[in-house]
DNA sequence: CAGTGGTCTAGACCACATT
DNA sequence: ATGTGGTCTAGACCACTGT
């Protein structure tokens, strides 16, 4: 229990600095590696304390700080749970659109293309994959209160979605981005956005049911899996008649 | 300094819940109060501990929800601070307008209006006063790599900021934020923003050198001091044409 | 009831900054 | 050398969930 280079959980080695963050970083490898599956419960905080040969509030250390990244979530009584992707996590942390007043709604997702192609140079950029790698390019629409608001170009790397087709896009059951969990083991952590103002092309225009040249917001996004790695990058145009883009600053 | 209803930094009764929670909050009163002023340090951990008459662990608690607001500091071997508000800080955690490619700059201001004026519909319901109470309203012109790239439409609750005079606004040495906090002692901890997109009417057009209905990134921000209280409804446009908005979704 | 996470304690020692 | 925050320990007890 003590050496912690011989114990089969622990593949690294000990290097330097605090020892919670050593901890934390072998809890993220056997994520990575699947071992602890999305919804799965992960062993109780005095069985990893015993499993690791250290005190019980240094495994809570380490906790805390995946928790703060919502990578794990604590259920007192219950356990702590690798996070899953459902619905309300994604309305939660991930959309932040909505209605100028009233309460957040879930949007309803129509499929509109689905095609596999080449990166170009800035999908392979945010991707970081190279220039003409095989891409899965998926085109959505989103509808709020009944109406189109927004639409989503997604850009996905093929060599990440072995498989991926367009039946699984439709018969999605929750997000996609628990499909990308359910279906290929990724799971998103995190995003970076940048948002402009543009004016609707003649494609968007159509499918939000504008004139030509109404502004729209876009937002460019990228979508990261665990140690930062990018797995998506999605170009949005929404409508910002009725709708809006909601942001906290200063929270963290 | 044994019992906390006696001492007389502790006015509150222990009602119910976390014992941590309820240090936060006297903590917090201590700040409200203005005895724990902006850039000075609170007393050591130790000290609290023994003030409060309960474990350093249960202070340190306390101060790491705090530290996560942003609202107070710790500085290892130095001590724990009064968050102020500097250049950095602004930049860091309040000032999302980046270049598409290259490093954040700090936006160069310049006043452009001061007028003393009455609350509309939207700034009163914004700000939580009267319609028809007295504001300030100042208009800043932003550049940034020495071409305007913002126009701000700034609203003060003239109850809030006794005095306020245009002279300030000028001889400003650090950032808005930092006049609230030295001269009023009013410090912005969190803002909830808006985005939207819209064209640019003569004045904005004219501001940002472009041509009207240029499209524009506008941003309806509400600035929140402790307590949630709201202490300033800023409404912003972009052009985002080199520069864009930055976010990070999933962090907290 | 047993098992889980949540709170709280009372210390020891370390890393860092200042004097 | 002193004082600060940062880490870590080894427990106790509480609050909550499920059986």
């Amino acid at each position: 229990m003590s050496d912690a280079s011989t114990d089969s959980t622990s593949p690294g080695v000990r290097l330097s600095g605090p020892l919670y963050k050593d901890v934390k970083r072998q809890m993220m490898e056997l994520l990575t590696r699947g071992e602890w599956k999305p919804g799965e419960a992960i062993p109780a905080e005095r069985r990893l304390s015993e499993r690791f040969g250290i005190s019980i509030g240094t495994v809570r250390k380490a906790i805390d700080e995946l928790v703060g990244e919502n990578i794990l979530i604590r259920q007192q009584g219950r356990g702590t749970f690798v996070a899953t992707h459902n619905r309300d996590r994604l309305l939660f942390y991930f959309f932040h659109v909505v209605a100028e007043e009233g309460p957040k709604e879930y949007p309803d997702v129509r499929l509109q293309q689905f095609a596999k192609g080449k990166a170009d140079r800035v999908a392979a950029d945010r991707l970081g994959v190279e220039i003409g790698d095989a891409v899965f390019r998926i085109r959505n629409l989103l509808r709020l209160g009944g109406t189109p608001v927004i639409v989503d170009d997604i850009v996905l790397p093929a060599a990440r979605f072995p498989g991926l087709d367009e039946k699984q896009f439709r018969e999605r059951p929750s997000t996609i981005y628990n499909l990308y969990q359910e279906a290929f083991g990724i799971s998103v952590v995190r995003t970076s956005e940048r948002l402009s103002a543009t004016l609707a092309d003649a494609d968007s225009a159509a499918l939000l049911d504008l004139e030509k040249n109404a502004p729209l917001l876009q937002i460019r996004r990228v979508a990261l899996t665990y140690n930062e790695v990018p797995v998506e990058y999605r170009v949005s145009h929404v409508n910002t008649m009725h709708y809006e883009y909601w942001n906290e600053l200063g929270r963290s």
